[in-house]
DNA sequence: TTCCCTGCAAAAGTTTTGCACTACT
DNA sequence: AGTAGTGCAAAACTTTTGCAGGGAA
């Protein structure tokens, strides 16, 4: 057996599941302020209560939960200025819209490194993962499909570690 | 250098192009009635229609360029037949429903085996691919997080070899 | 003061549904 | 004959846009 071929049992574990990022949201905020500056867009109180209730999610979040999240603390905003704002968000690099496998779209902190995602079936859960395996693999079709790689998404759905001890 | 970091150069290309399926329709719109049978359905003109087109389809089209298709052929035909069918061919698993980045959803046949999606951001082009590396790190990344995986979807971006070549 | 931004409402785009009628089996 | 399927139109749902008024720089 040749030696790289034993790698399978003293590999170690390459996934690594992400943490969501704590307490970062005023940060993302200065940011977002600096990205609107830079383009002579304006700082605005709608602007900074998406964005805040946006950067403290710690989940993938719709514009209609994240609207309704808004309109606790400010009641008076409408959905156009969501939209208006996630687009925003978008064209600063503050956020990535996924569609995984609903018409809606969900949106989360352009946090970086890239990461993928698990879906489980059964109770929703997403979870993010990083795996560098996954990643040069990705870029070895690239290089074999003759093109250049400019993102990538891997998405895996199943039944996730609770579900599977859960009964039904 | 180890002899393992050798193998980029003698490892055989592992990303292999799938190919449109040839003149398979007939056997899909077979395999349709069978499954309509089963479940007690009917099988009728439009969702021959439907179907037919679907099937002879060599790319990822959406509800509307389906319904377009098939008006040439049944002028008669509305927009909720086609909706109702696609769904029927996925309760059937004759269908994939995908959502690239679009808010439309496209539907490809249910071929096997599994295959993967590579998206040019220039031309549009869909290049579907099969590599069983990726497949093999997939099952491992969901074999580490302690899941179940039940199916799976990478989608690559960036520019095909053809745009890559042209200037511009 | 100057534009940019906002809310509202309406529109646009995609998908689903109710209902009376049609047509498979 | 009985039941599932169809077309149309309307509704539902998600996202975008026009416009008149409001507010940040």
């Amino acid at each position: 057996m040749p030696r790289w071929a034993a790698t399978s049992e003293e590999t170690p574990v390459r996934t690594v599941v992400k943490r969501p990022s704590e307490a970062k949201a005023e940060r993302w905020l200065a940011l977002f302020h600096e990205r609107l500056r830079e383009r002579g867009l304006k700082s605005t109180g709608q602007r900074d209560d998406i964005a805040r209730v946006f950067f403290e999610t710690r989940r993938h979040i719709s514009a209609e939960e994240l609207y309704a999240e808004v309109k606790k603390i400010n009641p008076h905003v409408g959905y156009a200025t969501i939209y208006r704002t996630l687009r925003l968000l978008k064209e600063c690099e503050l956020l990535h819209e996924r569609h995984f496998d609903e018409t809606q779209a969900r949106y989360e902190v352009a946090d970086e490194p890239h990461h993928d995602h698990f879906i489980c079936e059964r109770c929703g859960k997403i979870i993010e993962f990083e795996n560098r395996d996954l990643e040069r693999t990705q870029r070895q079709v690239a290089r074999e499909l003759g093109a250049t790689l400019s993102r990538r998404r891997v998405e895996l759905y199943g039944l996730c570690s609770d579900c599977k001890r859960s009964p039904q």
